[in-house]
DNA sequence: TCAAAAAGAACTAAAGTAGAACATTTATAG
DNA sequence: CTATAAATGTTCTACTTTAGTTCTTTTTGA
């Protein structure tokens, strides 16, 4: 459509008029788009009228109307899609989601399904990952919410007061804190309306480590 | 109807002539396009003339106007549109750290802080968003605990029930539900231990609406 | 292996730069 | 009202850079 000059004079122009009600001299134009010369301005003037951009009152000094500027896009397209751009450059770490906790299934059982999500890297240095969306009200006051995205640790092993992944009876696949016992493993819920479990070693196996939380607000 | 390539360029011109208001050169459409002659883009230009989709206004250089918009797209483009979703959701965007909240500061006052985070691009689509480390327990039965890292959409309005990041005073920002109620805005936190804040609607400036939470157990 | 697509070189045309001379409009003093 | 100076706009020439066209050669894919 426009060249680049050619765009920059007339939204120079449209903008002065606005701006102070009156057209914009040759001089200031030259200064505006960069040009030393009045003739290249008038150049520019000329290739406007002649596309219909601009009209010239004939015989008169600073008399420039404009009649259009080309249509623009959105502000938050444009934005959007710088955005995208930059997403697209910066990946993160991807890591599987294995499906939904506290519904009853051992974690490798669903492990087939071939989601992920992506998380950022500082959630997921060293070790094998993946993230569990959270059923239910359990560990709520431990800042925990029905339908948060929690990152895991595969871990076989846990230290007491974490919160891990656990599976009960080969079963049943729960997020708890993890306390041992003398020869008990307590499984703590979050919530007051909530019994802690206690089962025998032998019953209950960690799948993984609490690592990070997500929540999205949408 | 027409080759991806041809579709692809009529794109990217219509874009380009939207986006900054002028037509784009053969150079920068070689560049969208990903042939590596002239005669190339020269060849394809030609072929969307005959078919009417664009003008070219004889005699002229950045003169072509984009006529109309083929209604269906070349399958491979969709193809490739849908490889570049599958990598949105694989990618994180990069947001700016703009330190602690309930500290007692404006937002505005510390955005020069210049470190940032990134986060799973599915926490950020469309507007503005940056960051906060959460300080304090005032939200805590909204599961968001000390130390968490929220991240905001920038917003100077809110809806009722929304937790927002609200200037009060002009000196302090605190993250809390919003809630307008007469000719007065109450700041409820979530946390029994705490007041709600009943201000008038001048002392209370929304600076952001809580889009996501983030935490590490590191 | 043949035709279509792409690359590249060589060329033509348009856009932009610069300065000067000239023409017109506008403001101002007499 | 008119003369005139100052400001503004137009035209011309000469040149540089950028853009677009045409042709030949090379590559590529059915």
């Amino acid at each position: 459509m426009l060249t680049p000059k050619q765009y920059k004079l007339l939204m120079f122009i449209d903008n002065t008029i606005k701006e102070t009600g009156c057209c914009p001299s040759f001089e200031e134009m030259k200064a505006a788009v960069g040009i030393k010369s009045k003739s290249g301005i008038h150049a520019l003037i000329e290739e406007l009228v002649e596309r219909e951009f601009i009209r010239k009152l004939p015989h008169k000094a600073r008399a420039l109307e404009v009649l259009k500027i080309p249509r623009f896009k959105p502000r938050d397209i444009i934005e959007e899609e710088k955005k995208i751009k930059l997403a697209l450059q910066n990946s993160s770490a991807q890591i599987p989601l294995y499906g939904k906790i506290a519904a009853g299934t051992p974690i490798e059982a669903i492990a087939y399904e071939n989601e992920t999500v992506s998380v950022p890297y500082d959630l997921v240095t060293r070790g094998e990952f993946y993230a569990l969306r959270i059923e239910g009200e359990s560990m709520i006051e431990a800042g925990i919410m029905d339908g948060d995205l929690a990152i895991i640790k595969r871990s076989d092993t846990a230290e007491n007061g974490q919160i891990v992944v656990a599976l009960v009876d080969n079963s049943e696949a729960t997020l708890k804190v993890w306390q041992k016992k003398d020869n008990e493993i307590w499984l703590k819920p979050c919530n007051k309306d909530y019994q802690i479990r206690k089962l025998h070693p032998s019953q209950v196996k960690v799948q993984g480590i609490l690592n990070g939380i997500i929540r999205s607000y949408n």
